[in-house]
DNA sequence: CATATGTCCTGAGAGC
DNA sequence: TGCTCTCAGGACATAT
């Protein structure tokens, strides 16, 4: 797939991998939902590949012990982390990071895949896999019990969800800090869900400079964040995700997401702003991130 | 405490 | 053509 990007503005270029955000981790847990709850674990085995191996937590050998013979309990999503619940109470996290993917059916290729899940067979249904493949292999898998899911996942480690968070706790979201809104939005333990493409597109919507200070957003402002911020990531989901660039990200059936086609800003330097229809979408970096917005209609 | 920076990794594109 | 360099960014460790 090409991107937008042409060489007249590819100055840096941005060869955009996948970054999971909330969107895209909600809909690889819908995607594996069905395989996995209520069945039980038959064995997980470790795919055979030449990279640098994953970062699995604990090794390999302990983690398919302890998952062996466990029942689902519960496929969830937190922030942007896939959590496995098993009736030993423990429960895997899966953290894709920046490319790695939920399947349950074939892979993009298969030298990336990682692990597999396979799920025992019940009734008509046979034998059937999960499996977690990652390109880069940043992701980390981590099988833990529940004080060490509280630790990495409670309150204390992870902002409110994007989704859940109301209009009152955006308001203190945005007290707490006096960086850019959209660095702001970018710290996990402010606001978790949120990642560098959503970042620019929730700020679009809402018609804020992703360079005003978190704690100078007016009342109405902090209002717009938190409508922006259920349009987009609702509408996000309802199309699976953003697909772009080298096209990493799919979904579990390995089909691309379809909300690139809806994005207003990200990737889309120097375009005509598609919201007032007179400014230019620009591109600037912010915390060593591309932050894409238009001066004119965001404030 | 708040904030900033370095690190991991691969594949694509640019430049020579 | 084929090499080397840069860059994308999620989460976390470490530094200021």
């Amino acid at each position: 797939m090409l991107s937008r990007r042409t060489a007249f503005h590819s100055a840096l270029h941005i060869s955009n991998s996948n970054m999971p955000e909330l969107p895209e981790v909600e809909t690889m847990v819908r995607g594996i939902q069905s395989t996995m709850l209520g069945r039980i674990i038959r064995d997980l085995r470790e795919c055979p590949c030449d990279c640098r191996p994953l970062t699995l937590s604990p090794g390999f050998s302990q983690m398919a012990r302890r998952a062996k013979g466990q029942t689902v309990t519960a496929v969830r999503r937190v922030a942007k982390r896939v959590v496995i619940d098993l009736s030993s109470r423990e429960s895997f996290i899966i953290e894709p990071r920046m490319t790695g993917l939920m399947l349950i059916a074939d892979p993009p290729d298969r030298e990336h895949l990682r692990l597999e899940w396979r799920m025992a067979g019940d009734g008509p249904r046979q034998t059937q896999s999960v499996w977690f493949w990652d390109r880069r292999g940043l992701g980390v898998v981590r099988l833990c019990d529940a004080d060490e899911l509280d630790r990495r996942l409670g309150s204390d480690s992870l902002g409110q969800d994007a989704l859940l968070l109301t209009e009152l706790g955006w308001r203190e979201v945005c007290q707490r800090t006096a960086r850019p809104i959209k660095v702001a939005l970018l710290d996990q333990k402010l606001v978790a869900g949120i990642g560098n493409l959503y970042a620019s597109e929730i700020l679009h919507e809402a018609h804020i400079s992703p360079l005003r200070p978190a704690t100078k957003l007016t009342r109405d402002q902090v209002q717009r964040l938190h409508e922006a911020t259920q349009r987009v990531l609702l509408d996000a989901i309802k199309h699976e995700g953003s697909t772009l660039g080298d096209g990493t990200y799919r979904n579990a059936l390995n089909q691309s997401g379809g909300y690139q086609n809806a994005h207003r800003v990200y990737d889309r330097e120097a375009d005509q702003c598609p919201t007032c229809g007179s400014g230019k979408v620009v591109r600037i970096v912010q915390a060593q991130r591309s932050t894409f917005f238009c001066r004119r209609c965001q404030r």
